[in-house]
DNA sequence: ATGAAAGCGCTAACAG
DNA sequence: CTGTTAGCGCTTTCAT
């Protein structure tokens, strides 16, 4: 079967019978052609299936309509971040490069691609870069950093507010009743920090200061699985509630503490953060949203500011909102 | 800031002190050139921080190097299948595309979007299009459907062989003294039919022919409750072990079985089907792992096959392989 | 409203 | 080994 080539702007001029920058304005819907030739060479491009090729589209204009986006891949509130971000794509005329960041295959090489690919910002997810290695690439292209803090004002990030979100977590904790709530910190990762601090911060207010527990964690399943053992160590001192840094280990350490016939929410409240859609459907976790969608929007359209040079950098924080499912019940009776 | 435009070969080969053409062939490491220009060229190239332009380079050599990807967000499955892709994508120097179908965006749309991207040949991941509609797209666009069955030879096709999978699942359940065993098909699902064709056949080889129960299904999460809810209005009757059709599945029956106070495994086995990733660390199920890697693997250069017209159409089955975790135990004892 | 010509950044084909 | 020329498919002047 010999490769049947695909139809350029010439042969469609020709089949309509006028000039290849005709048809091309016909086509891109640009104004400067009349009605009637807009209609014969829209009859032609379907006769002889024409479709623009936006590589020489962009080539011509100089401009890539490119935008990144890093993300590594166990992370399921990455996919549906990913996800997000394609509809936005397609609503603001961008395509979408797709980059996925590995230990092994870091950030940096990421970023090398996507300046091969003449991309004209760059959104990462969750990154583990250094802010000085951040800093060198948002010279080369724009960037925008989602869910991690960066100090320098320079580098646009959108997060969500921790402070806020936390605090929500928190109040609800408090008016079920809960006064022994422990958190699950998440080690070195983005946003950890200010969690931990939301979370001492509101144990204060609530004047619970002496029953602040912060447990060493991470982002990963395995972190929440850990932490609950080390919760379990001591029986007689079981938190009635805890805050985890997110849904992977609130899930961990949930399934451990079921494994030890440890009751949720009978005997112990968890609380997780993120919301992620592919594992609400399998766990009944109440947890903080992060309203993805909200996100992805206010993320897209940053790095399309940027891109097109219209603006500055900016740090919007978005608001957390508590999602309420069967994993926090009143507190146990304690002794 | 003024958009400090890039560098392009031309300008390369000034700083070089050569003409563009020698500058490309170091560029692209072909044959014909010097090892004194090789350096020459390579160190002008770090100097003025120079990087080709793909889109430019494919345009030349008309070809895209692009291969689209279609699926749909809301199947784990298929997030790690991407993933997996992308590596391939790196090895084999062509670049994903991604479209995202949706019940609103369908896979009509999103094949329209890779076409206009010039992608080489198309990878539909869980296809719900017609046997005919996919014909009329392959004349178009080389297609490999993963995970689907489609009667037309012309179609590339990729999937798990589905009665060995079921097959290995069953043997596994009957070793370990299953006989009561249930199967949760998948709906109209891909695959479906033939998965529950398989435990059909295994029953019967086992002489189990009059424990056979097929209970409607589907692939979603939501689909495993429902039919754990119908296997639940007759408690008398329980299975000893049920086979669902995929993991979401078989852990949406799993939980609201476990929320019935029916125990995993100690009243009811439950085997799942792929092995998610993203739920392997989330709940320890038994199920048949699709081995993405290799399904990616084979899938991707296939697809690469087509596009560059160096086969016909294939269809590979891909054999499974059970995971064994802690859903599945010896039977209870029957009355 | 329409067409001719130039060129986006690169590489294949040919000269030297 | 090196340089020159032409053109991938499209859009943008600038004429007409």
């Amino acid at each position: 079967m010999p490769k049947p080539k695909r139809p350029t702007l010439v042969d469609l001029a020709k089949e309509a019978g006028c000039s290849p920058a005709l048809a091309s304005i016909v086509m891109r819907d640009a104004p400067g052609a009349s009605e009637q030739t807009r209609r014969k060479v829209r009859a032609a491009a379907s006769r002889i299936g024409y479709r623009p090729d936006r590589r020489a589209q962009n080539l011509r204009q100089s401009r890539s309509k490119r935008i990144g986006v890093l993300y590594t891949v166990d992370n399921p509130f990455h996919a549906d971040l990913v996800a997000a971000f394609w509809r936005n794509a397609r609503r603001t005329g961008y395509q979408m490069i797709l980059g996925i960041s590995s230990p092994d295959e870091g950030e940096t090489e990421g970023a090398e691609l996507m300046l091969g690919e003449r991309c004209e910002a760059l959104i990462i997810l969750g990154s583990v870069s250094t802010e000085s290695e951040l800093l060198a690439l948002d010279r080369e292209i724009p960037l925008i950093i989602v869910g991690k803090e960066v100090s320098d004002r320079q580098i646009d990030t959108v997060r969500v507010d921790d402070a806020q979100a936390v605090g929500q977590a928190m109040r609800y904790l408090l008016s079920v009743g809960h006064s022994r709530i422990a958190h699950i910190d998440g080690g070195g990762s983005p946003g950890a920090a200010e969690r931990a601090a939301a979370y001492v911060e509101a144990m204060r207010e609530a004047g619970l200061e002496d029953s602040i527990r912060v447990i060493a964690g991470g982002w990963r399943y395995q972190d929440g699985h850990d932490a609950a053992k080390q919760i379990l160590e001591d029986p007689q001192n079981l938190p009635t509630a805890i805050i985890a840094f997110d849904d992977l280990v609130a899930i961990g350490t949930m399934n451990e503490l079921l494994r030890h016939g440890v009751g949720i929410p009978e005997e112990v409240s968890i609380v997780g953060f993120d919301d992620t859609a592919q594992l609400s459907s399998v766990v009944p976790l109440t947890t903080v949203s992060q309203d993805i969608l909200t996100m992805a929007r206010v993320t897209w359209d940053g790095a399309v500011e940027r891109a097109e040079n219209r603006a500055g950098p900016r740090e919007p924080k978005l608001p957390g909102r508590l999602v309420t499912r069967l994993s926090v019940g009143p507190p146990r009776k304690l002794p």
